[in-house]
DNA sequence: CTTTAATATTATAATTATTCTAATCTCTTT
DNA sequence: AAAGAGATTAGAATAATTATAATATTAAAG
C-alpha cells in the first residue's frame, strides 16, 4: 500500500505539480502488486469507480501522457483502436491473445537475444519490442 | 505494370466484387515495384491524385479491411494515432524511425531466430513481429 | 438477352478517440 | 499575504473509425 503523501512526492521529484486528479490517477495506476495493461478508456473509468471522484477524459490524456514522457508507463505497440499502456517499464515483450483482446507479459530473461543484422545509417536502436498474437 | 484486368481477376477470385472504387485503390496499391507502407489517409489522398477519382473515406477504409482479411494487406504493430498498413505480407519485422515517423523493413533473414520460452495453455503462437525504434 | 431478387458495396451520418486552448490552479518570489 | 509566471484542467474542437440506409453488382429465371 503506497500512501498518497508518496505519490505527491514523486510527483513533485519529477517537476510535475501534484494536483487532486494526478494523484487519483496514481492511487489506480501504481497502487497494485501485478503490473497492469490499460486503454485511457479502462483507467477513465476505473478512477470514477475506485476514487468517486471525477476526472475529465482530457486530463487522464494529459496525465498518461506526462507520466509516459517521465518513464512511468510504458506504450505497447500493438493494433487496436485504442492504445494500451503498460505500468511495467522495465524491457519486456508481450503476448496479445486476438480473441480475448488480451495483453500477457513475456519476461526478457523468456525471450532468446534478437540480432538485428540490419542498420540505418545515422540511426542508432531504441528499443527492441516484439509482440507475439495467440490464437485458439 | 499490372493491368486494370489482372485487378478485376485478383478480386474476383478472392469473391470479392469489382467496383472501380476497389480497382483504383488496387491501382495505387499493388502497382508498384517496392513496398509500400501507409495509413489510410496516405491512400485516400493518394487516389485522388493518382486516379482523379473520389472514393470516400468509409469505402478505404472497408476496402483496406477486406484486403486484410484476404492476406494481401498486413498490419503493422505500432502505436501512432494512426494504423500503418504493408503491401508485403511476407513474415518480416521493422524498424521505425521515430523522429521521422517512418517505417522501414526488416527482412526476416535479418533478425536471428526468435524463441519465446513461455507459453499459454490452450493457445497456440499465430505470429511474432519484431519493432525496433530508432534514435538518431 | 432482359428482368428480378438476393446480396455485396458504397458513402453519409453517427460514434469514438484524441488534441487544442481558454479558464483555472499551483507555486515561487516578494 | 499578494501577485506574476507558468503549469494544469476540462470543455470544445478535431480526427479516426464504424454503422447503416441507399445504391450497385451479380446470379438465376424467364
Amino acid at each position: 500500500m503506497t500512501s498518497k503523501q508518496e505519490f505527491i512526492e514523486k510527483l513533485r521529484n519529477s517537476s510535475l505539480r501534484p494536483t487532486k486528479q494526478r494523484i487519483n490517477i496514481c492511487e489506480v495506476l501504481f497502487n497494485r502488486d501485478k503490473t497492469f495493461h490499460f486503454t485511457i478508456n479502462d483507467l477513465f473509468n476505473l478512477i470514477k469507480d475506485k476514487t468517486g471522484e471525477n476526472v475529465s477524459l482530457a486530463t487522464v490524456y494529459n496525465t498518461v501522457h506526462a507520466f509516459l514522457k517521465k518513464g512511468y508507463l510504458k506504450e505497447i505497440p500493438i493494433n487496436s483502436n485504442q492504445t494500451y499502456f503498460d505500468t511495467n517499464v522495465t524491457d519486456h515483450h508481450h503476448f496479445f491473445d486476438v480473441k480475448e483482446e488480451k495483453l500477457i507479459d513475456i519476461k526478457n530473461e523468456d525471450v532468446g537475444p534478437i540480432e538485428i543484422q540490419k542498420s540505418i545509417p545515422g540511426k542508432k536502436i531504441k528499443s527492441v519490442e516484439v509482440l507475439v498474437k495467440l490464437e485458439d
